[in-house]
DNA sequence: ATAGATTTTTTAAATTGTTAAAAAATAGAT
DNA sequence: ATCTATTTTTTAACAATTTAAAAAATCTAT
């Protein structure tokens, strides 16, 4: 380890939630990872809620690869990725560890989002605590239901699709999701071009991954998740 | 080549929508195949999908790599872990390949499946084209609002609770969607060893994945996928 | 029928991802 | 203070996945 390292001793009193960081806590590296770890990340974050739930003050990469099923040393790899966030001979503080993988997924970014499609899917995600669990704020809606635009579902506001731009700039919009039928996605897609937002995450069912350089996107296909349900039954049935 | 093939060749009247397999049509084999691949297999699905809409009759591994934005090779290789499902100097016919890959992803099983927990998620999914697509037949769903039972939704019965067991055995369910909070998920899974259920697709956020031995479970984590986005995003404010 | 172009199949190489093991650091006990 | 247990970090081996290239088969045109 390097001499000039500002790292102290973990002891009894540092175990608390306003536990800091040992290390010279500096921004977070967010080097280039590879994508197999960077889809395992959420999972970390997912599991270091439960300890903090559970009040579990530390952890080791053993104790966490039995309950996440995976191996110790995928653990340590994976985490080694963002720089040492574990102590030898002690293992990882709970605490400091999930703030980390907060940071490094963006969580205390303050991200705002918007829906555009207010249907079924839609108006579930709305309704979901996902997005606060996430330090995401929903912050609009947008559909073409006049019977709706004006009012609020789940305590946001629902604007008509003339007010998409300005409502998006207005409200400093990073993350669009979309929730509306596939005919219309590309016509969104081009009108988000004349806005600041940074991401697209994508429920259409029609890939658009592919041809927006710029913009971050993530196109989601739940049925493929139950196709690949299906193949394991079939194959279990032969 | 083996000198018993009775592989016939492909000619333009073989083209159409009730085109036969050239091959000795028995069942496909679904050999050990790389979850990798596996993952693929909705998506080939879907592609196919576009391409039959588009009435095409034939597609290259180079087509279909432009599409999908995946290297001709491994599309090659994906297909070519099934069986020769192409013709060398021609391609794939596009409806025996699709054919193929629904027989493959048990698309033509007919399973039965049954929702558990009709909020705003289970009740979207209910009223969602994506089961016929898939050709899963929604049988029934169960729920503890007394308001809704014996009532239907997305024209589907729902039950009570205390009929789950009798009622997925009557119709013969083979995937239960767990759409009800975690707390629950446990009970519900117990309750399941007493059916003839196969697979779960499990909507809770509690990873099952792990701890039924005997069943197929498909753990689904939408907001994994939104955490992978912000931390795209986060990345390139950096 | 034959030749050349096309395209899959098959085999091999390169890359990436995972697991294991050695090395280094720390904690906890005496 | 020192020693032993523990546990991360770092490095190396292994396994899986992806890509590329060679080989074989088929189509299309003449």
């Amino acid at each position: 380890m390097s001499e000039n390292q500002t790292q102290k001793n973990i002891n009894a009193e540092m175990l608390g939630t306003d536990y800091e960081a040992p290390y010279g806590s500096g921004n977070i590296s967010r080097p280039d990872v590879s994508p197999a770890v960077v889809k395992r990340l959420p999972r970390y974050f997912r599991y270091l809620r439960v300890l903090i739930r559970q009040g579990k003050m530390r952890v080791s990469s053993a104790e966490l690869s039995q309950m996440m099923n995976l191996t110790a040393s995928q653990i340590r790899q994976d985490l080694n990725c963002f720089g040492g966030f574990g102590q030898q001979g002690y293992g990882y503080n709970v605490n400091y560890l999930y703030s980390k993988i907060c940071e490094i997924l963006g969580v205390s970014c303050g991200f705002r989002a918007a829906l555009v499609g207010a249907g079924n899917l839609g108006t579930a995600l709305a309704k979901s605590p996902m997005f606060a669990k996430r330090g995401v704020d929903v912050v609009a809606i947008f559909d073409v239901n006049e019977d709706i635009i004006g009012k609020n579902v789940a305590g946001i506001d629902v604007y008509g699709m003339d007010e998409l731009e300005s409502k998006l700039n207005e409200y400093g919009v990073h993350i669009v999701i979309l929730t509306l039928p596939k005919e219309h996605a590309e016509e969104v897609m081009q009108r988000l071009q004349n806005t600041q937002v940074r991401g697209v995450w994508n429920f259409t069912g029609k890939d658009l991954g592919i041809d927006y350089g710029g913009m971050v996107i993530e196109d989601v296909h739940i049925g493929d998740s139950l196709m690949a349900l299906c193949y394991e039954i079939a194959k279990e049935l032969d």
